[in-house]
DNA sequence: GTTGATTTTTATGTATACAATTCTATTATG
DNA sequence: CATAATAGAATTGTATACATAAAAATCAAC
């Protein structure tokens, strides 16, 4: 396999400390949340290791981090797969979130500050633009930057930690839970009446707003729920006119 | 320096599925947990490899887990410490507890089952022990057991393990705030009564009681705030009298 | 042809060697 | 005497080699 990305080992620009594992950990992060890696697809050491011209040592690394946020799954002697979460899992996280973004749209009521408003308003902006030309994976992830920048500006760093590996999941959800369906993607209007919730300081409207968000991707959990159990009863459904077995 | 704990590569008891990274990790969680590593204290590679008797790989591995948990830290080229939080993250580490208990609480109010219950009345009959008879240590390690078990109880994974990172930098917050006070760690009775509320299913009075003990822990924070505010400026209360330099 | 055992191959787990960086101690200089 | 510069030691970062465990392929027997 060839190199995709070479990494420059002396990358001299501004404020850049990133090192080398966290930049295959955004590579693999990225192409998780943009739904190029979907679920349970497996992910080789050596193979990744010569697409990012680094050794086995850094994808490692990079591989438990991502397995420490839940979203690799990491089986001992048998590698490394994207997650592929059940439906009650899904649910689990998707709770999970409610209880981490309530509090963190209660902390930006509290903190926002006018200028950040604002690019939260260009990113939302950003993320429309991306789904009205059609790039789905792009909006999916500014979709998800979107709760993480809320969750900065909380500015509490244990609520931002969790937040990043929740949102990540729920990406994987929708990407797991959602084939082909695009004009449930339409987030950014919510996301507009978020953040003019929070300019206006309304926690109550503001939370509440959030929870309808969610509401959305736990609904669409439900559907395809009822839609695995009509599969399932289609592709068995001539087993009571057959002899079993 | 010598090997203190052998690890068995072989060591087929039933479902032990931990790798040797797992363990390296357990033993120096415990050790921060039981106040053996101060916060502050560098944890050099090399020299734990000795005493686990395994590689750096090995070694390395452990501490990036308990780096993403934020234990320790983790700085680049430069090593692993203790996490030594100052009382503004302490106070936003316990903010995002009250976050996370809230809901365990919540859920495990309607979850619990009776057997559960008396294991971790048993748990804080331990616990009690072990502050009876002084050691301080394990009656640390086993208060976080208590609220680790009762996120376990909640049956929501991801909610658990942020909890074992939160709980441990409470251990931590604990260890670098509380020197000396023994007294203030009679937390198993507050135990006790939460138990209670659990098992009558009383929802508000086991939220409000785990929100009490909460509080306890960032009173302190505020106790020490002023105590090193006094120590500041006792330690100067003669720059006044002097010539400065 | 299907099943089961055995070998071969592939992938992961761990140790180690070397490179790059930071820390420390020594010396030089004002 | 303090400060700066520099050489050396110690420590971390990365690549690689080897050990071990799965997976795949081959073959045997039925």
């Amino acid at each position: 396999m060839s190199r995709l990305t070479e990494i420059k080992k002396s990358d001299p620009k501004k404020g850049e400390k990133k090192t080398q594992d966290d930049i295959v950990y955004e590579h693999i992060f990225d192409a998780i949340l943009e739904q190029r890696l979907p679920p349970g697809t497996k992910l080789n050491e050596e193979s990744l290791g010569e697409i990012f011209g680094v050794s086995r040592t850094i994808i490692r690394r990079a591989l438990s981090r991502l397995g420490y946020e839940q979203v690799v799954v990491l089986r001992p002697n048998r590698g490394a797969v994207v997650a592929s979460p059940t439906i009650d899992e899904a649910r689990q996280i998707v709770f999970a979130r409610r209880v981490v973004e309530k509090a963190v749209t209660e902390l930006v009521c509290d903190n926002a500050e006018t200028d950040q408003i604002e690019q939260l308003k260009q990113l939302v902006r950003d993320e429309r633009a991306c789904f009205d030309r059609g790039d789905l994976g792009a909006g999916i992830r500014l979709s998800g930057e979107f709760h993480l920048r809320l969750a900065e500006m909380a500015k509490n760093p244990p609520l931002l930690s969790f937040q990043r590996s929740l949102v990540s999941l729920c990406s994987l959800i929708i990407a797991q839970f959602e084939k082909g369906e695009t004009k449930s993607h339409c987030s950014y209007d919510e996301h507009f009446e978020l953040i003019d919730a929070i300019a206006q300081r309304d926690k109550d409207k503001a939370v509440a707003l959030m929870m309808h968000h969610l509401d959305h991707i736990e609904h669409k959990l439900s559907l395809d729920e009822e839609a695995a159990d009509n599969d399932l009863k289609a592709i068995f459904s001539n087993v009571r006119s057959r002899k079993l077995s």
